[in-house]
Formats: C-alpha cells, sequence, structure tokens
DNA sequence: CTGAAAGCGCTAACAT
DNA sequence: ATGTTAGCGCTTTCAG
C-alpha cells in the first residue's frame, strides 16, 4: 500500500497539515521542519494522491479536446493532430492533462454537459466540427471554460479562435507580385469550402488593389483531388491569355496542377509559377518542391493551450479572434521573374 | 451550486445509500424507491461528482496513452493518430477517459512512476517510441497496468503488440505470385528499419518456398524517400534481367519508383507490377493507383483498448502478440499476366 | 509556526 | 429492502 500523508506526518512527527503546507509551498514552515517533512516523504515514497487532491480541490487540471475522429482521421486531417500535440504542450508545460473525447456533433451536447455536471475536467478544448447552436447555448448558460478551434459559420456566443485564410490569401499574392509574376490564376475548392474560399478572398483583394486585371476564367472552382486540380489547370491554360502564375488552394489540388503542367510541357517555374498553401504533404514531395504559405497549427494548438488556460483562471476573459500567422516558404515553384 | 447526493436523499426521503445503490444499480432496492429516486435526481438535475466517485472507488477510468509526439507528428506520423482515435473508441464504449502525454524516452521512465504513485490513471498505453529498459523495470517492479505499442527490440517483460509486418511480407509476395508474375524484387529501407527488414523477410520466405530465385541486385536497401525509391529503381532495372514485378517497403519509396518507372517509359502493370504496404498517403493518389498491402492500424488502436481495459481488470493476464491481420487492396498497379 | 478538526461527495460494509 | 456510518486522502480554516 502506498504511503498515505498520514504516514509521512507520523514520521516527521508533525500533523498532516503541516505536511501539506509543506507540499503546497506555504510560507510560514520553519526551514527545519521542511526538511524533516521532505526527508519523510522520501523515506516513505511518498506521492500525493492525485483523486483525493482532484477531489478536494474540485479541479482535476485537466482540459478536453472534444472533437470529431473516427477511422482515416490521422491521414484525411493531420491538421487535427498537429493542433493536439502543441495543445498537449502548452497544457504539459502548467501540469494540466490533456483528455480526447470522439463525438459526433449530436452527441457532443450532452458530452459537454457531462463533463460540466460531473466535473470531470476543467476545461474544454471543442473543435468546429462539434459545434451547433445548443452547444453555443450551453456553453453560454453554463459558463463553461472554452475555447473553440474553428470560426463558426454563424452567430454565436463562443470563444474562438482560428487561421487567418484570408491573410494567407493576401501573402501568396503579394509575394507573386513581389517575384514580377504579372498575372495571377486561382484555382480552388466551391463555395461550400470555406478556406477556399477565404483564401480566394484575400488573393483578389490584393490583385485589385494594384489594379491586376482578373479575367474570369483565371478564377476555377472545383473538389479538392488532384484530378479536379488537373481538369481545372488544363482549364485555366485553355483561356486565349495564358497567367505566368497560378495558386492553388491546397495541396491535392496542387498536386493535379503540377501533372497537367509536366504533361503540356511547361516549366516551373519558368513559364508558370506554382504556390499553394499548407506544408503538407505532397507540397514537400512533389519536384519541383512548392512554394507554400504555410500556417503553423502546431502553434495554434499552443495558443489555444495558452488560451483555455487563462480561461480556467479568468474565466470572465473573452477572446475571439484569429491567431496564427501565415509564414511564407519560397522553394522552387517560384522565382524572381523580370 | 450543484446537487449532491445529500440533495437527491432528502428530496426523495431516503438515504445517501439508497441513492447510490439506484445510480450504481444495485438488485435490491424497490421499483418503487428506484422510481422516486430517479424523479429526485431529475428535479435537481443532480449528476454524480466524478471526482469524488473516482477518489472513493480509487479509480479514474481513464488511460493514458504516453507516446512522443511534437511538432510535426501530425504529418510525419499518421499511423500514430490512426492508433489513437481507435484507442479512443474501444474506451469511450466501456466510458473510459483516454489522456495523452507526449513525452521524451527520457522523461517517460519518472512520468510513469508520477502517474502511478499519484493513480492518476488506471491504465498506460506506451508507444515503443518511449519505451527502454528501465522502463521495462519500472513497469514489471510496479506491476503496472500496461500494453506497449510496437514490439520491443530488447528481451523485455512488456505486454505488448505489434503488426505483423514479416506476414504482410508474405501475403505481398503470394499475391504477385497468383497474379503470374515471376521475378520479384524488393526495394526498401536499411537493416535499421526493422518494419522494413521484417517485410522483406516475408516476402523471401515465400519466395524460397516457391523456389523462386532472388538475384543479388533484386534486393535493394536505401532510404525511405522519394529520391532514394529512384535510385533504387534505377538500380534494379540495370540488372541484366529485369524482374516483372516490384515491392516497394514503403510509400515513399513506391512514389518514387512509380517516378523512375515512368520516365523509363516502363508500363505499370503491364511491364512491371507495383505494389507497396500502407494506404497512404501515395498509394491512393499516385498514377497508376497503387496495390497496397495494408495494416488497419485503427483497428490496432481499438484492440488495444480492448487489451488494456482487460488488463486493468485481471492485472495478471499476459499478452505479447502480433494482432492486426494485413489485408490485400488490389489497384490498378497490378494485374493478372499470363 | 503548528496542529486539531471539519469537511469535500461518494461508496460499501454492516446493521436493521 | 433500506439506513447508519465509517471511511477514502487531502486541504483548509481556525485556534493556539
Amino acid at each position: 500500500m502506498a504511503a498515505t500523508i498520514k504516514d509521512v506526518a507520523k514520521l516527521a512527527e508533525t500533523s498532516t497539515a503541516t505536511v501539506s503546507k509543506v507540499m503546497n509551498g506555504s510560507y510560514s514552515i520553519s526551514k527545519e521542519t521542511i526538511k524533516r517533512v521532505e526527508w519523510a516523504m522520501k523515506e516513505l515514497n511518498y506521492h500525493p494522491n492525485m483523486r483525493a487532491r482532484n477531489f478536494v480541490r474540485q479541479s482535476t487540471r485537466s482540459v478536453i479536446f472534444v472533437t470529431s475522429l473516427g477511422r482515416d482521421a490521422g491521414f484525411s486531417n493531420p491538421h487535427m493532430f498537429e493542433i493536439m500535440a502543441g495543445l498537449e504542450e502548452a497544457l504539459s508545460e502548467k501540469e494540466y492533462a490533456l483528455g480526447i473525447k470522439s463525438l459526433s456533433k449530436r452527441d457532443a451536447i450532452d458530452y459537454v454537459k457531462y463533463v460540466v455536471d460531473t466535473k470531470l475536467a476543467d476545461g474544454l478544448v471543442i473543435h468546429a466540427s462539434v459545434i451547433s447552436k445548443e452547444l453555443d447555448m450551453l456553453v453560454e448558460e453554463y459558463k463553461i471554460p472554452h475555447i473553440v478551434i474553428g470560426m463558426p459559420d454563424f452567430q454565436n456566443h463562443f470563444c474562438w479562435i482560428d487561421i487567418d485564410n484570408r491573410l494567407a490569401g493576401e501573402m501568396a499574392a503579394k509575394y507573386l507580385l513581389e517575384c514580377g509574376y504579372q498575372s495571377l490564376a486561382f484555382i480552388g475548392g466551391r463555395e461550400e469550402d470555406k478556406i477556399s474560399m477565404h483564401r480566394l478572398n484575400g488573393v483578389l483583394s490584393v490583385l485589385s488593389e494594384h489594379d491586376v486585371l482578373v479575367p474570369g476564367g483565371y478564377v476555377q472552382q472545383g473538389d479538392s483531388v488532384c484530378d479536379s486540380g488537373y481538369a481545372m489547370m488544363e482549364e485555366v491554360l485553355s483561356q486565349q491569355q495564358r497567367p505566368d502564375a497560378i495558386i492553388c488552394a491546397n495541396n491535392y489540388i496542387a498536386y493535379g496542377c503540377v501533372n497537367a503542367l509536366h504533361d503540356k510541357n511547361i516549366q516551373i517555374p519558368q513559364q508558370m509559377g506554382v504556390l499553394t498553401f499548407d506544408d503538407y504533404p505532397f507540397s514537400r514531395i512533389l519536384k519541383p518542391m512548392l512554394t507554400v504559405v504555410n500556417i503553423d497549427v502546431y502553434d495554434m494548438g499552443f495558443q489555444t493551450g495558452k488560451y483555455i488556460l487563462m480561461k480556467i483562471k479568468k474565466p470572465n476573459l473573452h477572446v475571439q479572434s484569429y491567431i496564427t500567422i501565415p509564414s511564407l516558404k519560397v522553394r522552387d515553384s517560384t522565382k524572381k521573374v523580370y
């Protein structure tokens, strides 16, 4: 049987209260006693029982990440796990534990309620994939310490953070113009693909700012798969006047785009600059290696961890903002042109 | 303030013991009382305080997955997260919580000790990336309910489970022979790459069983990157007699291999069958789509969850085995030849 | 600076 | 079938 605080107190010839104070760094204990207690703890190989401590402190020093995983998540959504890893690091620093719960949107409401009612965790990080209006109301009503990852697409009271995809789009366009590319095209997802749309909007705003005209055929929308990227690129190339650089909304589209250019014998980056977003999975491997506007999702997870810890401390705090700043990784698919 | 068991007891005009029994489904409570208690619980919106329950039960109904994450883990190691997702599902079924802890091999020892000493969790799932001999001794000495994911490469007392890569290699070779391919080559990682070696051994055992000769140049070893795959493939093609099918130890090598064949204008699968392992990330996207021997790591995580729950119940149980069975996904890079 | 004692909310042995 | 009661191991007043 493991030693308890009583055993330590007995061996150190003091009271449990004193032992507790030593553990929690109370000021008003004499050096002498501290030494004796610490000696006793070592002697008995004592470690406070966290279950007892959690109980009496009414806190578990833990945060649960509520999201939707399921088979294939590891492959289809590496961002989710980058966030998770970053989150873990931030929590770990403050000795908070990270729990993971995978749920459907429907079940999330009951679960969140359950966590709060039973006091299972001190805070919640909720992925946008499981939010709903009901959850918003619940969170508002219960005053749950939480952070939502990903901007909700409806009116809400959530405290959320997200990536600034629009800014990423702006950076992409700006960089290409700085390189000397004159006319840019964009191939991406459809209206429902918010990420793609934000990136597109960023691109367009910079172009209009710089008075760069964008012919209709220069913006293509399709699925986020390789084949679609290929087809969209063919479409762009069929315009009477070709652009000299292309921005792909994501890696899958970029892969198709590169294939299309390759098959048409168009040299990258000499005849056509190619830029995409997110430093994975193809951008590092394709020939040529692609220039990307990257978003540090690990850091986003890390920041989320910082925020949720703050919220646990100061529940009335309300953050609602974009946080991560995209960064440019210049590689072989773009270059200065004159 | 949330209602406690006392409040419920008072409202239901009974004792806390009875309320507790109702919650935990004791047999010896009359229907009447059950109804009254349940009504009272609803009335007060009562939910048992998990912290109190964990405390008195000396159990947190939780399992911690100890591994090594860090930046880029989401991209470089999707398997880790497939495992995690599967694990979560298995634990969730039995209402166990999953905790995640990322650590270096060095810190893992202290952490595991800490978890056990403080009774933070009921069981541990430990990824092979953080195991060490010291940890083995600790686990043995403390009799910690644990499962290690990945076979340790040293003498140990761990309870571990792993993928059967050798069997996967056997399946790959068998399938290609069945297709009618006559001479097989293998390009993979070096001696240190255990996964690749096991796959190779499986392949070779089948070939020798079927009296298929393997010329020296038919087995190439290099790095697990695209370029190396390309180079190894060139090497294989430079042999005086070409094989008619090739097994690539992993997706990265396969990608290089496909590029090499493409550049040499060798048709897949007509002139050369190509097969690799693991259904990600390129196998589904490359042209042609690759036939793979796939391993269901999600299921491996799921099974791990089942096992650790068993171990928590029956600590003297000792499993030490391969569990997941590879499966073949036939796609366009192989076909019947006659 | 130290210690006695009162809980935290729940479970379970034991008594009725 | 139900209630009484003694903890579980720790923290935290409050008195000394």
